[in-house]
DNA sequence: CTGGATCCTTTTCGATACTG
DNA sequence: CAGTATCGAAAAGGATCCAG
């Protein structure tokens, strides 16, 4: 039964979104962690620069892969939390992180390879 | 057992390498065709560009993921096939795409009311 | 047929400064 | 604390032309 071309690209703009470089990482994060602040956040993740933070969790919880949790109070505290869809989707890239862990080693080979064969 | 940081970094630069947007539909074509010439390839993904083609499927050669086979024949002839590497990720992948086509539907719903949120 | 090279536009991203 | 706003650098990407 062949799927029909328009969920194709439907499916594949959401691939896209998703399996961007910050929302994997955050992804792991909080499936790890639970809830966090977002200073946690950004601690957790030191590369990731503020205002990306902020744009990946935004664009998480329009997708409803995150809550988020703002508490009227003084400073601030807004607390993100994983969906039910959020946890499905960190369950379904588990196989890729483990395949990641497991080969980048022979990818990291294979391109010093690749490297010296272009060189000669 | 805690993973050394160097390491998730390393794996962190897989993923984001791996999961980049072209990479992941190329991966699905040669998995589903089996080997396939340039420009079959580009027929099948009609979205991409030629540029984007070539500098992925390279990507992915440097990578280990396709082999490369030049045929030195007039016209000339490439064939792209998928290394063991390249089907372990296809497989590893293969959990992502089933959750991106049994949830996109609760994706685009939660983004509606996302945006219809925000235009009050 | 399979690209490489070039030019140009668009998008992404980081750094910095500022606010409730 | 948790952002928003803005600027400029850098990267991605498309279009076109050319070559082996």
């Amino acid at each position: 039964m062949a799927q029909s071309k328009e969920i194709d690209v439907l499916v594949e703009e959401i691939i896209a979104r998703v399996a961007d470089r910050w929302t994997m990482v955050v992804l792991e994060a909080l499936e790890e962690r639970g809830t966090m602040r977002f200073t946690e956040l950004s601690h957790e993740i030191p590369e990731i620069s503020q205002k990306m933070l902020t744009k990946t969790v935004r664009q998480m919880e329009r997708d409803g892969l995150v809550k988020r949790k703002v508490y009227a109070v003084i400073p601030p505290k807004v607390e993100y939390t994983l969906t039910d869809l959020g946890r499905g989707l960190s369950e379904a890239f588990c196989g890729v992180w483990i395949w990641a862990e497991k080969n980048h080693a022979r990818i990291h080979e294979a391109r010093k390879k690749f490297d010296a064969k272009g060189e000669r």
